[in-house]
DNA sequence: TGACTATATAACGATCTCATTATATAAAGT
DNA sequence: ACTTTATATAATGAGATCGTTATATAGTCA
């Protein structure tokens, strides 16, 4: 599994990204960020857990406390990817329009081809 | 589960985000799709099943094949939410930035309050 | 030392994911 | 009509995920 399947996953859970959102407001501890939630206190620990596996955050020890905080390497290396994948997206999506309205103005309201059922 | 949700799981598989690089040069159908992978055609169009269900790719139906194209809207959904967030999180790094700068010029290589171990 | 606090880990069960193979459907070609 | 081609669906199994409760660990405080 390579760190951007680990970070995607990571992303992929409501609860997780709520986690996320608290810590961009700055380091806190596990019950600060547990407080907001319905579920158990191992619960939030293990999803810190697979934030952290994935390179999201990180944790510093403080006495019994272990506040974590977001990790710019880890949140950077994922812009990294969306970032060329944004422009390469979009690019395509130009090319769709253009057909789209090459379409629209040489046979409105009627299919081009013979391919299409 | 959210559209969020959906959209981030479906980034989270290297398959599935190979075939979006591939529809990102343009429509395609289930067997072009398929003919990079060493999996089964099934396993494909399971793949494009949760692409499709996180509103990434939309499905044209021409004659037997059923080509795929990626879908503007839902990657500009996913595009949103993450414009916010890499702003709001850039913001906190350079809060931690700050931080870590101002500690080094006051304390060099000691920790500054009672409470780090 | 003993109790309290903060957090992690273990064990478990329900549900999801991802692959496989076998089979269904439906259009196209002969 | 019969075969081939393109794709979808079903059944199944292994492994991952996410929650729970119970318990372990390790600082802190009286």
């Amino acid at each position: 599994m390579t760190s951007l399947d680990r970070s995607f996953a990571a992303l992929a859970d409501p609860v997780r990204r709520a986690l996320l959102d608290r810590l961009a407001e700055g380091e806190a501890s596990v019950q600060e960020l547990a407080r907001p939630f319905a579920i158990s206190q191992p619960a939030i620990s293990r999803h810190l857990k697979v934030l952290e596996e994935a390179g999201l955050i990180e944790t510093r020890i403080a006495g019994t406390a272990r506040p974590r905080r977001l990790k710019p390497e880890g949140v950077a290396a994922l812009w990294d990817w969306l970032g060329r994948y944004r422009a390469q997206w979009e690019r395509q999506f130009e090319k769709m329009d253009c057909v789209l309205e090459g379409l629209a103005e040489a046979a409105p309201a009627k299919v081009p081809r013979g391919e299409e059922k």
